[in-house]
DNA sequence: GCGGTTCCCTAACAAGCGTTTGGCAGGTTA
DNA sequence: TAACCTGCCAAACGCTTGTTAGGGAACCGC
């Protein structure tokens, strides 16, 4: 990475509007430049879907630009750097997610339709943030070494949080099994839903919550027949 | 990639034991010259260790040769390229997998007994090589593009040929249940058990076999608490 | 003690990388 | 008409990358 750490340091007008997580606590440089919102969303986009195919290190800024059908250059006047971009997809893509977790949570409901309720949203975002879902797997482990992708492993201990506590209330509530290594369920449950971005295209024919549906079939009752249930 | 075409397309003795799918029939550029197989051996384990670590873009060279506690240089005495390595790396550890799985397959077991002896004999690879498994995963989808790399491709075809067809002939014997996408099921039992390798850790608290036995009891009979169930 | 082999180091190479700089066309405002 | 943004191009920059060439130390069999 030829870094080279700019020779301008002028820290001028930093007034951003502070929602985001991390990006938005990084001073904007260059002082008359203010790029359209729209089109940092699109380019944003492309680049995510090539992030998304190739790798984040493995894309060249070139690439992207290509897909983009710009120049290398061009990039810069909407963003400081490519690791920005990729902070922004990252981010941006997390703060919808907890948005829908949280209200998940703060609904009030009983372990095993938090949990159902947890499952449907995950694969609504997967629906809507394909490309951020596949990039935060790919590279979430070590990215979050980086004090700027810090953030990260903040969502994910939040993450295991909800994950876990929610099973261990379902097992206290005895309406998951008890017998099982609750930490295993949780990677468990939390891996299965999560990979489906990998295979995930968007107009497929399965909706999301159809997918969720199966999803938490299996994982609720499993894949085999049963003998015989009675109620 | 600065792979300037190399000027001496000599191409000496090629005689290898021809055994492996891939990287062997690469011919051998320099001829006088005979690395030990140990070595070789060890350097792969720590390429493949950064490489699972760092991700194989991420990777310098020069990184796998500190972690050896050598000069990047020194690494072209043992092999062709950084490519080769990975090649090398990927093609021992899925030659090594379908030795097993083959043998499962061609045991003429039921289908859920197939299923169960194909996650235990998974988790056994993962054991044994969850740095290739951890690359795999990362790398495989954009690297089965080159056409180095294309027995990725074909492994997946065959994998997924295996697995369909245990979980259909088991629904067919009303041991799966059919009212489930049976592609989805594919996936899910694949992704279940192959994702294990991002956090798996050799020598932890359970075995292969345990791992393989709790997951195995999720998939199959679910992690929700069974009413009443009569045999 | 000599030729050969094994293994690594030193030092460089050209290509590709992320990034910067300056400028120019087109639109908007005055 | 002039001044001013916005969005991009053209061309270069310094660094890092994978890779190579040549050499040298240690050990071998003879």
């Amino acid at each position: 990475m030829p870094t080279k750490t700019p020779k301008n340091p002028k820290n001028p007008s930093d007034a951003d509007n502070a929602s985001h997580t991390s990006h938005a606590s990084r001073a904007k440089k260059k002082a008359q430049v203010t790029p359209s919102p729209e089109r940092r969303r699109e380019l944003l986009d492309t680049a995510a879907e090539v992030f998304a195919a190739q790798g984040y290190n493995a894309t060249t800024v070139r690439k992207i630009a290509d897909a983009a059908g710009m120049l290398a250059g061009s990039l810069y006047y909407h963003f400081d750097s490519k690791e920005s971009m990729l902070d922004e997809i990252l981010s941006t893509f997390l703060n919808e997610l907890w948005e829908g977790y949280d209200a998940v949570l703060a609904a009030g409901l009983g372990p095993r339709e938090t949990i159902e309720a947890l499952v449907t949203e995950s694969f609504r975002e997967i629906d809507r943030h394909r490309a951020a879902v596949a990039i935060y797997q790919k590279e979430a482990r070590h990215l979050s070494d980086q004090p700027r992708f810090h953030y990260l492993s903040d969502s994910q201990v939040k993450f295991e949080k909800a994950w876990l506590g929610t099973l261990e209330r379902g097992v206290a509530a005895q309406v998951f099994r008890a017998d099982l290594d609750v930490r295993l369920t949780y990677r468990f449950v939390r891996d299965t839903v999560w990979v489906a971005a990998s295979w995930y295209r968007p107009g497929g024919q399965h909706s999301p919550e159809e997918i969720a549906r199966q999803y938490l079939s299996m994982v609720l009752d499993g894949i085999a027949v049963r003998p015989y249930v009675r109620t």
